[in-house]
DNA sequence: ACACTATTGCAAATAATTTGCGTTAGTGTA
DNA sequence: TACACTAACGCAAATTATTTGCAATAGTGT
């Protein structure tokens, strides 16, 4: 596990950024070193248009694609330390995305082609605590995840 | 609450039962021959308190258990016959629930123990309306999938 | 009791993800 | 800038989850 230790940030003149969006301060503050098969994943990540598997990652990595093995274990470093959200998307497999550009949000996905949209806002905050209150077993809320399932037009078009 | 009372179901002649509960008859109603394998999947998901995984089918299965190979081709069919829903957890793996007695919910799991707590009702039906008024991409909206993440009073407590 | 074919078991193939280990390359310090 | 330290990487191999092919077996309707 990657520690939080340094906060080494902001090492240029822009010290007013409320979130860090230059990936390599990321990965700094993150306590990871910059490399630059991390810088290209982020890359990846942030330009996306939707959460991406790792097989999506590989397909879209420019030049010589990286071990799995190593993307794999960057992608569980970087999620345990908050840079990266892994995702359920109902496909089997772990998707991804860059969090630091991304607040929490939902998606929408597509029965027909697995098109996925991001919502926009989310309003179950007030839902967790309602839940509390309700659930004889649970303390604690930290999470949720909320996937919507349907047909993109696209798709509801071509009957 | 796992242990929600289990009725014993008229295998009788009950012709105004809106549900059908009794498994052989959701087999038969689903077109699938009533084999001894699947009367004892069925049952088994039925009397579990939460969702369970291929591995927990087989480590709960009393008896000779059948192939994993079998398990996974009848949870497919089932699932595509409405009468096993297939749910993620965020743990990796499929786990199932037996449909006719379980209605659309949602679960709240233990981050700490994995621990799951089926939650009661689910207002989400109005917000899926609202969401296909505001998306530009779709269309229509089928489904959808909540879980919440957190602690249950056990791990809240181990510190 | 019989024929028809869905279902099962067994072996083997895929896929997704993880682990071990030696090599390479960021980083801080001199 | 050079050097040591070790995180990160590549490669091979192991796991785990899930799927597929095929021949044997067992429900079902007649």
């Amino acid at each position: 596990m990657a520690g939080m230790a340094n906060k080494e940030q902001s090492q240029h003149k822009h010290a007013h950024a409320l979130v860090i969006t230059d990936t390599a301060a990321v990965l700094r503050a993150g306590g990871f070193r910059v490399t630059s098969g991390r810088l290209a994943l982020l890359a990846l990540l942030e330009t996306a248009g939707t959460p991406l598997s790792v097989q999506g990652v590989l397909e879209q990595w420019q030049g010589k694609v990286p071990d799995t093995a190593t993307l794999y274990r960057s992608l569980t470093d970087l999620q345990a330390a908050g840079i990266v959200r892994r995702i359920d998307l109902g496909t089997g497999t772990a998707h991804f995305e860059y969090t630091p550009t991304r607040p929490h949000h939902h998606h929408i996905i597509c029965n027909g082609c697995g098109a996925v949209e991001e919502l926009e806002q989310c309003s179950l905050v007030g839902l967790e605590e309602q839940l509390l209150v309700t659930s004889h077993q649970f303390k604690n809320i930290y999470s949720h995840n909320l996937e919507f399932f349907g047909q993109c037009t696209t798709c509801a078009t071509k009957k």
